[in-house]
DNA sequence: TATGAATGAGGGTTCATTCAT
DNA sequence: TATGAATGAACCCTCATTCAT
């Protein structure tokens, strides 16, 4: 494994550790431990540890963007779009190898600087991507009218506190933990016969 | 100020600090300038960094079940015991003043040893509290029927995220954000007269 | 010892070990050693190892100023005033237990920042001093017309040189040394009759 | 650009960088880089570092014995003989692509070892030639009697503190500094008519 | 020759904790 | 109670050096 495979996979197993102990808890040696480098070593691929993190965010950030939001920005109409956005999203955080990479975005380490600007600008992005469609539903009609905000933000609670607890090992699979978040979150909010489309 | 009452002082100090930097990222030098004191004196207090988390977090826990779940138990509706639960959670994490000793219940850092048992143990309670809730709804045909896991976490998270984004002095008060997120999770699931209680 | 005087032996400690390895060679370990203290203990008295280069010079540059130049300063002729200086400072680098604090003023590590351009403001002072010295010999005609610049960078480097190779213990004393390089620069410059100071 | 022209370019570019950080504060990398090289492409060039200064001093050696030395000591009388040496000392500290390579001479770092013992034994020996200069010049009577190592050290000194200050760009010419030091220390030595040979 | 990758040793610095006063 | 001083352990990071390619 040579170049950028190699130096996506130490993010990925540097995710890891973060994720397990946080940013401030996990040791460059911890992690250097778990890419199977020395200390030394490790340097030679990271800057530092704080730049680490912003790598490993901005990787998280386009992993996400790519894997969630692409796939559901075009979908018309906004509480199919939610929904698709909200089963993309506990998935991704349930399933796939880089969970702790899109986990890590909301680690209680803030990072500093111009990389910390560009993340929080990023994951704002998100938050008005989510309100917006809120916005958008109410506007049509199709669900009652809540604070986006409050919604937007009830999205993320559910989806992302869903990493704290969710075991792909236990007895409820992500594909039940997602249909059942969706139907708790939309199936109250949609007004009935609102579209042609069939919500359920 | 003496005795306990400087000493819950001392906790709660170093709950907003913790809150704010994480465990790992507070400094026992910070904690003790939050308390107005020197480390030494400090230490005086408290017996190590670990313990003075374990016992904010017995704190944390005391004040939670005496302002949340004792004035709820009682409560003969599962519907509306979860809705009050809900309100006065939410509550808890919005305003007053030791809002931090509660929210660091929910920590990165996981204490070791007994104390750890102990702590995971009414956390433990109190998601199957709500899943009992959630059952018992269910039972009763107050509600649709879907995972109590899944519901239990859910309400979870849309209740504990709300620490990282409500503002005190934002567009939102928290009676609001309380009002909207009961509404978002119980409206769509209770079923319509299932009951003389008026729900809304 | 307590207090500033404390803080004064270490500072004195450091600046041996410093001019011994140079400020690059010499590590906080060694310093500490110096100090009788272990490296997390010195770091109760410094701030950092450029803070503690800072510090040193500060206070070479102070003990110079108040040991050469205070003493100096008043003196009239110029000739006299630059031959009581010459001595003054060969002494100073000679003699006396804070040699090494004057000297380490010319180590080749440079201060960065604010700190960095306060001593050479200090610097560039005594430099000015001696080339006025020179040019109000020249302009009273007491010594014959040289570059002020010159004389004046002669004379430092005859005097800051001496640390480099005089042994206290070797044949030379540092009476002999000072008063020889005295004669050396001036009694050449001087013009017979220039003045009714006898110069020699 | 082959074989040993390489070698004498990779030991002028690795002088630059120690003159101007010091032996310990220059890096192998920074080094490497002034020489266009990795770090690893510099150690086919190099033993190491350590032996990298040994080379740059031996060669320094070389070329101060071959410019200044061998064109001044055939100089039948002393008093020339020293004013050439100066000349021409101070020229090799201030102009010429090389400078640094002598300049590294009197590194702080001290060579260890058998070249270390080398490079001081050839070091006494131009201290002992112009010891002998000044003996000489004395025995002569060519001279004021003086301590020659008093004399010898105020030469070394005045010449070798040049590198510190001297701007090429700056009001002084060299040629200037070289005359003015010259006349500052051989001037107010000479005896009158005690030579057929002019000296000013 | 050249280099990207790797490393053992060590550097400066911080941290939780202790103790004499 | 309180604190200034001290410390062992550990932390992030850098350095000179090596080696497979």
């Amino acid at each position: 494994m040579t170049g950028p495979e190699r130096h996506q996979a130490i993010l990925e197993s540097a995710a890891r550790v973060i994720c397990a102990k946080g940013y401030d808890g996990a040791t460059i040696q911890e992690i250097a431990d778990a890419c199977g480098l020395t200390k030394a070593g490790l340097y030679h691929h990271i800057q530092s540890k704080e730049n680490l993190l912003a790598e490993i965010m901005f990787y998280g950030m386009d992993l996400f963007e790519a894997e969630v939001l692409a796939h559901v920005e075009g979908i018309e109409d906004p509480v199919l779009r939610l929904m698709a956005c909200m089963d993309r999203n506990i998935k991704m955080v349930t399933r796939g190898k880089c969970k702790e990479v899109t986990v890590i975005l909301h680690e209680h380490a803030t990072l500093t600087g111009d990389a910390g600007k560009r993340i929080n600008a990023r994951k704002k992005k998100y938050v008005t991507f989510l309100e917006r469609g809120f916005e958008e539903a109410i506007a049509r009609g199709r669900i009652r009218p809540v604070s986006p905000t409050v919604a937007a933000y009830s999205f993320l609670g559910m989806v992302l506190w869903t990493y704290k607890w969710f075991r792909p090992d236990g007895k409820l699979s992500d594909e039940r933990v997602a249909a059942d978040m969706i139907d708790l979150l939309f199936t109250g909010l949609v007004v009935q016969g609102s579209s042609k489309v069939e919500t359920r």
